[in-house]
DNA sequence: CTGTTGACAGACCAACTGGTCTGATGTCTA
DNA sequence: TAGACATCAGACCAGTTGGTCTGTCAACAG
């Protein structure tokens, strides 16, 4: 029997089932066992395509971590013309997208930086330039919002994009120790409601 | 020579051997060899004070961990009478007790939480049971201030007080990715912000 | 049609790691 | 003081894991 190949969509199944890995066990809890497992691969497509872990590791942060941020939250916030509203809906459909599996398994991004940013260098610059484009991304709404006169003048744009971004890791790590899907909707009201406190 | 013999103190020094490892390395990471090495202990020493390596690892939550946030946390603010004031100072003082080094090893219980809570379930219990009794003692300290009109009666000191230790953690998360001293003063100084808001 | 190269399979390996086991020694008690 | 037991030392083991290497076959160029 022949084997069709398809190389492009083989390197997508393995970063695809790394992520699932990473995401579950951590960066050093992945097993490379597990991803051939899951992909229906040998080892020799998953070191033909990446050099060794640590590649594998960075390609998923720089090809899926990267990518899902971005279209999670940069689009939504371009769009909008009110930031305080469109951050409002992000989060509220934040809740309502994750399942109490999904909670429990925390955020990819998070999770990868408690772990692996103040162990691998390559590691930790990768994540922080998820942090700082995803900051900067309200903090740019902010900004324009302010211009708008629909966000209070008074405030530092920047200093509160980043609060809000880490507050929504914040929240996303309580929830998934809590493991309640009431908690997370609970803190994303109350960061609602400080949201709702930068209004002009 | 003889050696003199000191168990309770053998067994802290284990202890807080395996804390740094933690620490630094995570639960997964943490390797039994590490705390030998700082130790200077065999692994009869190690193995005779704990059954395995998770018990070690359940040890150091609930007798290094928890025992620090409880004295971090709930005795300054069972002390104060204005319960903002006072988490205001624990901010500030949290943000000068912490060197850059101390900043990108990340908050102990964070760390502990996004890595462990979702894989084991002895873990997770013991991590949110801190994180209840955290909670709760914000929660309470809210609460008698609303009693005392120092805080606005219109908010619920439960959620809001959930809302302040997610994001303590978020910004300690934060700060942990971007390497800086000033970003999570820059942080401390917005949450400080929004605590004033819930002053009556 | 044929040679070359990319894509993949899978056996194999070396290093690491948590854990065990036996023995030695101190400490405490009867 | 002598036996019992707790406290350790350290050699040893078995399972795991990332990584290598050779071989096979598809895909494509000429």
């Amino acid at each position: 029997m022949t084997t069709a190949r398809n190389p492009e969509q083989t390197r997508e199944r393995i970063l695809h089932a790394a992520f699932e890995e990473i995401h579950i066990h951590g960066f050093q809890g992945m097993r490379i066992e597990h991803i051939l497992a899951a992909t229906g691969l040998a080892k020799g497509a998953l070191y033909h395509h990446f050099e060794n872990k640590q590649a594998l590791g960075y390609a998923v942060v720089e090809e899926v971590i990267q990518e899902h941020h971005a279209s999670t939250w940069r689009e939504p916030l371009l769009a909008a013309t009110d930031p305080i509203t469109a951050l409002q809906t992000l989060l509220r459909s934040f809740t309502e997208r994750h399942s109490k599996e999904e909670i429990l398994r925390g955020c990819p991004l998070n999770n990868l930086v408690q772990e692996m940013s103040g162990l691998d260098e390559g590691f930790h610059q990768r994540l922080r330039q998820i942090y700082v484009d995803w900051s900067a991304t309200i903090a740019d709404a902010l900004a324009a919002g302010q211009r708008n006169n629909i966000v209070r003048t008074d405030i530092d744009s920047e200093s509160v994009a980043m609060f809000i971004v880490s507050s929504t890791q914040g929240l996303l790590g309580a929830a998934k120790c809590m493991q309640s899907t009431a908690t997370l909707q609970r803190l994303c009201n109350t960061l609602a409601d400080y949201l709702e406190t930068l209004r002009a």
